[in-house]
DNA sequence: TTTTGAATGTACCAAGTGGTACATGTTTAA
DNA sequence: TTAAACATGTACCACTTGGTACATTCAAAA
């Protein structure tokens, strides 16, 4: 009877996708139990509390957005900055992942006011995307490497902002004027 | 005896100010109030509801933001993207301004989800900026002004992000290496 | 001076919040 | 078979939420 470490990874995987769809905003214990089809009562049973929900749930959420990028960008291959920025623009701004993107600038938003838990969250997540864009960039040194996987995460995040303020035309028109410049 | 709509600006004064400092978190009726020296009661006196009081403070949020920027970078000075983007970045990436940015990506990550009343508002303030970049980049044709005005807004506001999430250190690197693409 | 309207306080409402106490079933191990 | 550990439901707690009903104070117009 196993059961309760089960029940914490299905809970795990409907709540990604409950969060994906409806943000932040929407994460009341009780519409949290709802979507994983559970009591409130036993979504405490089953987490310490709702900054574990939280922390558990975001973390799973990080590594399919991760999983996603490795899974559409082979690994291996360096490229120079305007290639790298392009593939992870046409991934990481594609329609399908905008929840990702979306749920991503919530949580960097309440981070940068220290809102437990997501204070704690974002700066790891920040660092395992720079490694991996740093990853995939032809060498030069480090440094520059360094500075040109912030250049690109920073751009993909500015898209994303753009985008969801409702200007994505214009995103799209800023990503092609970038790729050139680079 | 026109207390009303006095109230309502020295509100509205202070009411920027807490808002700037404690985010959209912070922004029930009750804690508005005390921000404000009156009692919640009174406040729902002098605007309509909820949704009034928070579009009537970020707009003026908005033009405070706006204001700033004019009176650092004058008008009618045309220059190449890469100049632009330095002074705003000067600018906006300033510890002074922090909150005013934090607090824009918070209002834009709400309106990306559509949260009312600031999915209204985001598009509106994303045009206001774009056109007062656009003002300020040398001629060439319009669209390329109008791309070129997109593009410094989204490396502003992706460095914002970077800033936000931890990585002020990536970001002030990233914006040298973009300034240096352009 | 009386009346009228705006300004303000007190007290409340139903709904939702994170979380818990307690009882009860349900397996598993002794 | 019995005791212990796990699993689950019901009911509740104090607190916060946006908002309102009602009474009252107060300045000005008649």
């Amino acid at each position: 009877m196993i059961k309760r470490q089960d029940q914490r990874e299905r809970c795990i995987e409907l709540l990604a996708a409950h969060m994906l769809a409806h943000g932040l905003g929407q994460t009341s214990l009780r519409q949290l139990a709802d979507a994983a089809g559970v009591s409130n009562r036993m979504l405490l049973y089953y987490f310490d509390d709702k900054a574990d929900i939280l922390t558990a749930v975001l973390g799973k959420v990080a590594s399919d957005l991760q999983m996603h990028l490795t899974r559409a960008i082979p690994a291996g291959v360096k490229l120079p900055p305007k290639d790298v920025l392009r593939d992870c623009a046409t991934v990481l701004l594609d329609e399908d992942m905008r929840p990702y993107m979306q749920l991503s600038i919530e949580v960097i938003a309440a981070s940068g006011r220290g809102v437990a838990p997501f204070a704690n969250l974002a700066p790891g997540l920040f660092a395992g995307f720079l490694s991996w864009i740093e990853a995939h960039l032809a060498p030069k040194n480090t440094a520059k490497r360094k500075a040109e996987a912030a250049m690109i995460l920073a751009m993909i995040d500015g898209l994303t902002v753009l985008i969801l303020g409702g200007k994505a035309a214009e995103a799209e028109a800023a990503l092609t004027r970038l790729v050139a410049a680079l």
